[in-house]
DNA sequence: TCATTATAGTTCGTTGTCAAACTATCTGTA
DNA sequence: TACAGATAGTTTGACAACGAACTATAATGA
């Protein structure tokens, strides 16, 4: 019933160029830009703790690979999308935030460990409740059973392009 | 039946926090990472036109309005989704490219129209064939039903995330 | 054993986005 | 009219991400 700005896309090319079929957009654009409202929405919760989405990633990665809490920078890179040298990056603030620390791996003379600090772990405690809270309420509005038909159906979606682009996630 | 990467990150914290409950994270998470992905396997086919996804978008919203092929920085930059600010550097690189103009707003003298020149015009009409090819082939794996139920059900989440910040959309 | 190749992480230069400050113009109201 | 505030767009400085090049270490296999 409410319209949504992709709505406004779809007709606008049905009638600009009637002979294409844009109905992917329908699903695909909105998930780009379901990203990016998201993106904004979660951020404010993020701030709240001094952070910003791509800090609190790298923290809740660790922190839900339990104890002792530390994971290699590569596979800190590969559970969140990013290039391994943005990750030295983000590291470099997290260290000096004094969230994370840094270790030499015993078994690689190359690998380094990341570690959460007390101080990191209590922070991610504190932060995922609140920001697992703000995620319900966005998606509160939903009736019922959309919220479990999108996880179901974007579970097979994210299934097939991460198969696609084998080797990148599955830390 | 494959596991994507959110069930493992949904199985990491029932493991360590069984206190809370992540559920969200399976629409959330999955969205957003999506998004990350989508974002990579459409570039490709930005980059054989000599663009990226920005830039690309502005030359289809264009497109779109129809003739004159004319909006004002300001709805581009609400119908993207970026800062105007932002908008100004991407228009000066199409511009460069010959792709766009910038003309004067005859009613408001501080309003800049961009219009899409004849070769911007050309390109994304060629540009979004490919485009929707691509995105066309990345749902072709998902089972019957499953994007028209995908479409549906963002489509009221992106609607109740427009509403919030309301005054985003709607060009 | 030793040379070759692969991998982990960092450094470097570039780029796109952002917020804040600024200029120019328009709008509303007295 | 005149002036205060809103709006359109740009400029500026900061920043996070990227790919490519680089260093150091590990793995392979002849």
């Amino acid at each position: 019933m409410p319209d949504d700005h992709v709505d406004w896309i779809l007709a606008a090319w049905a009638r600009e160029r009637p002979d294409l079929d844009a109905t992917p957009i329908g699903v695909i654009g909105r998930i780009s830009r379901a990203a990016r409202f998201l993106e904004r929405e979660l951020g404010s919760v993020f701030a709240g703790h001094g952070l910003d989405g791509g800090s609190y990633d790298v923290l809740a990665s660790l922190r839900r690979s339990g104890p002792p809490y530390v994971l290699s920078a590569s596979a800190l890179a590969n559970a969140t999308m990013i290039a391994r040298s943005s990750m030295t990056s983000r590291i470099d603030r997290l260290e000096s935030a004094g969230l994370v620390a840094r270790i030499d791996d015993e078994l690689d003379g190359r690998g380094v460990g990341v570690r959460l600090t007390e101080q990191g772990l209590a922070l991610i405690d504190r932060a995922v409740v609140e920001h697992l809270a703000n995620e319900a309420r966005l998606l509160a509005a939903l009736p019922p059973g959309a919220a479990d038909r999108l996880a179901h159906d974007l579970r097979l979606l994210l299934g097939e392009l991460e198969a696609r682009s084998d080797g990148a996630g599955r830390t």
